[in-house]
DNA sequence: TCTTGTTGTTATTCATCGTTACAAGGATAT
DNA sequence: ATATCCTTGTAACGATGAATAACAACAAGA
């Protein structure tokens, strides 16, 4: 991530759509690009690419599904697709082409906004390299396998969401993640407020990691903020 | 810093509250500086750089969070940010992209005083490096995991309000600190008059170190000024 | 279907930290 | 010295946040 502002292409026919989004996520601090149809996105796109693009599915010329599929042969930028209907089927067909998220009109500003900081934090804390093993405090992890290894060499299976959760405190150690960017990455959508969802994945790995009771050494809470690893972390020999 | 004034530049492009900050904050010993908008902003830091920067969110021109992340790309001077609504979006915004307050208008010149007050004690007294094993007395801090080993070799963790208090006296040993600095440094925020917080906090951090009691020979009382550690402070191995 | 493991939800318990109250220790005036 | 005032230490309380056990919902496989 750099000090930059995200850019943002939003791609609809409706001009007050676009106005109204230029308007308000450029407000919040995006930097936002407009185009009416797959044409002129592809000309912007070719210019400069976009960190999140936000896809109509109703377009003059190629539709939305035809547009998505066509970025994602060559990009995994995060793309959110507008839908009139509220219908199921252009929900799933819109995340099986490659979608990220999906959002159906008429909606508000402000909710589109809050998918556009979860996305755009997914993907920030989304994982680059990934090498196959990785030391830490003393343990390893392998990352293929999805498998704990210890000391000695006996490796136990970590759960989906131990796994995601411990990826990315492998990613980013010494930091402290909130609760609403640890739910984005690992489970793709924001916590609610009097959610624990969080509070007990980490009690969960942390039991994993035999690091529970009054003094968790690995996985330390920052109250009021979130959670941080405190370990230093390394890649492991292949 | 130094015991010259400290240098402080306000963004605005209303000429009244440019005029109504220079006038106030001079007189409470402030060296001042104001511009109407980027371009003038860029051309006064160019000159010499600020200790703190006041910035309107809405300019003609680039706008105050573009102008904030600008700055934040080279550096770490103190930033407020005023704004026009009080919408918590604009807050939330501000502070994510890189400010370090903020301030809705209208505001009085004495709050903004305050937090100016504030933010300059606060990164006068923030740390700057940071090893990872601090030694002092018969302890040893570990700076990561937040915990304080005796010279058995045993350790204990702290609470987060209890590792501030001694980070911030171990950055500054035998020197006083008064209430408001540490409440500043430690909390982010002045204390009120009549509030004991400090007292209590350093209460229970001389419980910690087995400093209570009539005589406390690690963190002294100065009386009608604040509190100092009397102890040498090394870098411990690693 | 039954079993097993995983994950979300809720409720209870515990920890942290701000506030208040009161006692004890200076300081100052007389 | 005594009285008075001010400052500080700390126990106790309460509000809020966090840990986790227990339960429920669900999915995958046998």
């Amino acid at each position: 991530m750099t000090d930059n502002k995200a850019s943002i292409l939003v791609v609809d026919d409706d001009a007050a759509i676009r106005e109204l989004l230029e308007e308000h996520l450029s407000r919040v601090g995006y930097d936002i690009r407009t185009a009416e149809d797959g044409d002129r996105m592809r000309a912007l796109l070719n210019e400069r690419p976009a960190d999140l693009i936000v896809l109509d599915v109703m377009l003059p010329g190629d539709d939305g599904f035809t547009l998505c599929r066509q970025i994602r042969e060559h990009s995994q930028v995060p793309i959110i697709m507008l839908t009139a209907s509220s219908d199921e089927t252009d929900r799933v067909v819109g995340l099986e082409i490659g979608a990220d998220d999906y959002l159906a009109k008429p909606f508000s500003a402000r909710e589109l906004q809050a998918r556009v900081k979860a996305l755009l934090r997914r993907a920030r804390f989304a994982r680059a390299e990934n090498p196959r093993f990785i030391l830490f405090d003393r343990w390893r992890l392998d990352t293929l396998a999805h498998e704990l290894i210890d000391e000695h060499g006996h490796s136990t299976a970590l759960s989906g969401a131990d796994f995601a959760l411990l990826q990315l405190f492998l990613s980013h150690p010494n930091q402290v993640l909130d609760r609403d960017t640890i739910s984005d990455v690992t489970r793709g959508r924001e916590s609610m407020p009097l959610d624990r969802v969080v509070d007990v994945a980490v009690s969960r790995l942390r039991q994993r990691l035999g690091d529970q009771g009054r003094n968790p050494r690995l996985i330390k809470t920052v109250r009021g903020a979130g959670y941080l690893l405190a370990a230093t972390v390394s890649h492991g020999p292949e």
